[in-house]
This record gives structure tokens, sequence and C-alpha cells, in this order.
DNA sequence: CAACTTCTGTGACTTAGGTAGCAGAAGTGC
DNA sequence: GCACTTCTGCTACCTAAGTCACAGAAGTTG
């Protein structure tokens, strides 16, 4: 991507605030941003199938998407990871060159980056400063699948709803507010958790009766923050981000 | 670990074995095997805890140990690694710097080596080499746990336990073998799949009358290997590694 | 060998969480 | 505006997978 697009600037600032070069000096990330190209892919369409992990890497600069898994006999879809602005994919082939049975679909019309995989194995090598923002990276994704797994062993429905909204909650002055999830439908949040629609919709009726959370239509607000934290700690449940 | 240690010889071994070192030049494996540590546990001995896990990294050298998390409500237990030989722990902490709330209890009586985490950064950073056996290590640990997330969400239990003595039985010359895991109980099995001791044993009763599996007490072999593959891929399942 | 502890097998019971199906509300597209 | 698709809510029902409890088998320890 030049610096004369139209696109450079904002790109550039997305990649600044971005936790995998965020931390690197001026010139390098811009001489990485000259090595990326921008591609943009309208809401729900497959940016990345299986065969296709192998090949160039993504960042992405706006808008959401989701890395999942299907049981072909249920039809079933599970979302591995949410991406949003500054999350990159698939960082296991890249780390290991093999095919990754996962696919991305876009949540929103989307803004990305992507470099071939070659690409990203040089700067790993000559830049340490890359590698000491990537390394972490990778850290907190594997923080984030080991507190999955462990959720669907460990804890009810309820409670990985409940935690699950609890983790999108932020501090908003009167109201904390729902950050990247509050306009999901059911079915979304039904396959972050490892449930189902009617599952997901008999649980969130539960907690407005409660009055911890308020929802219509595509939109969902925390109300009683402090209630949601009781839910999961009473509940079978330990406390872990 | 100095070279005339009595343990040096087989400890050498099982790092030039391990993936984690085995790339490496001899002199530089060598030269890292001087900055570890020995140190030896009893079976059943907690090897680290969460308060201890931002100190130093451990790598296995014989005997198995498990990383788990617990659910101090039910006290319930979720194994999220089972660690062999040449295994690393934890990766987490060491790629973060932050806490990580899991425990590693040995399995066995097991011999480690141990350093502190800055050693191991120095590596990271002065060795180019080291990085790339590395990277493709922590490849596969996400890969593992992005399996086991999604079949802990999209597969029934059943097949979840087809799935794991599938994934450590090694083509054995007139029966295959089952790695790793033919001595363990019923109730470390449960733990690995994200479920309970009675409901092992209800599904191993049922392999056992097809005939798929032979079991006594701490002593587990597939005899029908075909026949574990089908019961995975009819039930609700997917192919994957 | 006796006295433990740890495992395994089983039966009876409960329930969380799934499926199926439908109706109305809320958006979207033409 | 009307026709269409997508969401949400709810009911009725089913069943996989839990809990609890107990007995005997298999190891382990002194």
């Amino acid at each position: 991507m030049k610096p004369d697009s139209p696109f450079y600037a904002h790109t550039l600032k997305a990649l600044r605030q971005s936790e995998l070069f965020g931390r690197l000096d001026e010139a390098v990330i811009q001489e990485m941003l000259l090595s990326f190209q921008r591609e943009t892919w309208p809401k729900k369409s497959i940016v990345m199938q299986p065969e296709q992990t192998t090949r160039r890497f993504y960042v992405v600069i706006s808008g959401r998407a989701k890395m999942t898994r299907v049981n072909p006999d249920t039809g079933r879809e599970f979302t591995i990871f949410l991406l949003g602005a500054g999350d990159g994919f698939d960082v296991v082939s890249l780390l290991d060159g093999k095919k990754h049975n996962v696919s991305v679909t876009a949540m929103d019309d989307i803004e990305v980056l992507t470099a071939p995989f070659d690409t990203i194995h040089e700067w790993i090598e000559r830049h340490p400063s890359f590698n000491r923002g990537f390394l972490p990276y990778i850290g907190k994704l594997i923080r984030q699948l080991t507190s999955l797994a462990s959720d669907l062993a460990l804890l009810d429905t309820g409670t990985r709803l409940a935690k699950l909204l609890l983790r999108h909650t932020t501090q908003g002055s009167p109201h904390p507010r729902l950050r990247l999830i509050n306009d999901l439908s059911h079915e979304e949040l039904a396959g972050m958790i490892g449930s189902v629609r009617v599952v997901v919709s008999r649980y969130l009726q539960g907690l407005k009766k409660e009055g911890i959370v308020v929802a219509r239509r595509g939109q969902l607000e925390v109300n009683r923050l402090q209630a949601l934290v009781e839910r999961i700690e009473k509940h079978p449940g330990f406390k872990d981000k």
C-alpha cells in the first residue's frame, strides 16, 4: 500500500493502535505497510477457507470477522475467535505452515491488509522488535483458547453467556457499554459459547427479567454490571479473565 | 547442568529428540543445556501453581505431567495439556510475562529441566534457529487448543473419548498401541475430554462390548482401530487432527 | 496377611440443554 | 407500500450426560 493511497492515513493509524504493530518504530511500521495490500470484503462473505490458510496473513483494519469451525453432521457452527481491528489471521498456519481447518467470515463490511507468509517470516527474522510484539500477542491467543476450552468443560451455559457479556463490557460513564457484540444475533452469541440459539434466548430472557441486561432486536446492553459478576461467581464458576 | 553430571548424556539425548530443541546445532544445544538446571518431582506432586507461572520455564525430560484448571465450586478438574518428554511449560507466561491460572502436576516420577524466563528470552533474541523451532511448537499448541475447544462445543462425549483414544494410538505391528494414556484411570481420561468418571466408564464399556478396546485395570488397548475411526465419523463428528 | 486406598462397574434418578415447530416483530429490498 | 428474509420468543418434548450411592476388584502398605 502506497503513501498516496486515500486509505493510507487511517490504515496506518489502525496499525499503530494494534497490538501486533503498535510498538514498532514509525519507520519500520511504514516499511511494513508498504508490503501490505489492502482488501475489502462485504458482510457475510467468506474471507478464508481451510484450503487458503497457508498462503497469506491478514490483519483486520476495520469491521469484525469470525473464525469458525463447523460440524458438518449437525450444521452447528462454533466461533473460535471474534476478530476485530488489529487482529491477525491465521496465526497457526503462519507459525507452522500447515493447513488449518478453520474458516473466516466477515461480520461487517471489512477492510483488511494482507501479505504473503514469507514477508511476515522475514519481518520476524529481521526485526526483533516485531517479534517482541508478536509473541505476547500469541500469548493472548493461547490464553483465550485455554479459557474457552476450560469454560466449555467446567461451566454451564448460563455462566458462559454471562462471562461472554462481561468480557465485552467496558466501563462507560452512565451505563456500562458492550463492545463488539452488542448487535450480534442470538445465533452468533450461541456460536461463541458453544451453544444454540434457543438456549441463549432463554438465558437472555432470564437476565432481562432480573433487569441485568436490556435488549431489543440487535441491541444489547448491560444494566447491572455487579449483578452480572455475581451471577458468574455464585454459579459453578471460577474467576479468570 | 554440567557435562560431568551422571544425567548429562540421557538429558542431552532427550533434548535432541524434542521438538523445541531438536533442530539446533549441537554446539548451541549444549550451550543451552549448560544453563538448565535439573529437577525431579515425584508422582502426584504439584510442579507449578498459578503464582509460580511467571518465574521459570520447564522442559519435561522423562515422565508425564498434566496442566490443569479446576472449578473450585464443583471440584472438577480439566486437563488442558498432557505433557510428555520434550514438552515445555508454561509457554503462555513465557510469552507475555503475566500470571497464568493453571497448575502442573506430575503424573509419574518426572525429570525436568528449568531455566529462568530471562534466559529463554535471550535465546529467542540471540538464536534465530531457536525461534524457528519455537514458533512451530507454539503453532501446535494453538492447534491442539483449538481442536479441544471445538470438540467440546460440537461433539458428544462418546466421540470425544474415541478421538482421544485415536489420537494416542500408534500403528504397532500386531495390534495398534496406545501411547501415553494406556495406564490412566477413567478419572484422568474424563478430565482430558471435559467429562466425568462415570460417563467415561459407561462409554468404555460400550467400546469393550463391541470389541473395539480391551481393558483391564490400568491397561487400555485399541483392538479394532478401523471401528474406532468409524465410530468417530458416523456420529456427530468432523475430521481433523 | 490384614487393613488400607484406589479404581471400576452398575443401577436409579435428575436435569441442563438440546430439537422441532410456529407466530409475530423487526428489518430489508424492490 | 408490499413481499421477503431474518430475528426473537415461547411451548412441548426428548435425551445425553450429569449426580449419588454402593459393591466388589485390584493394587498398595505396614
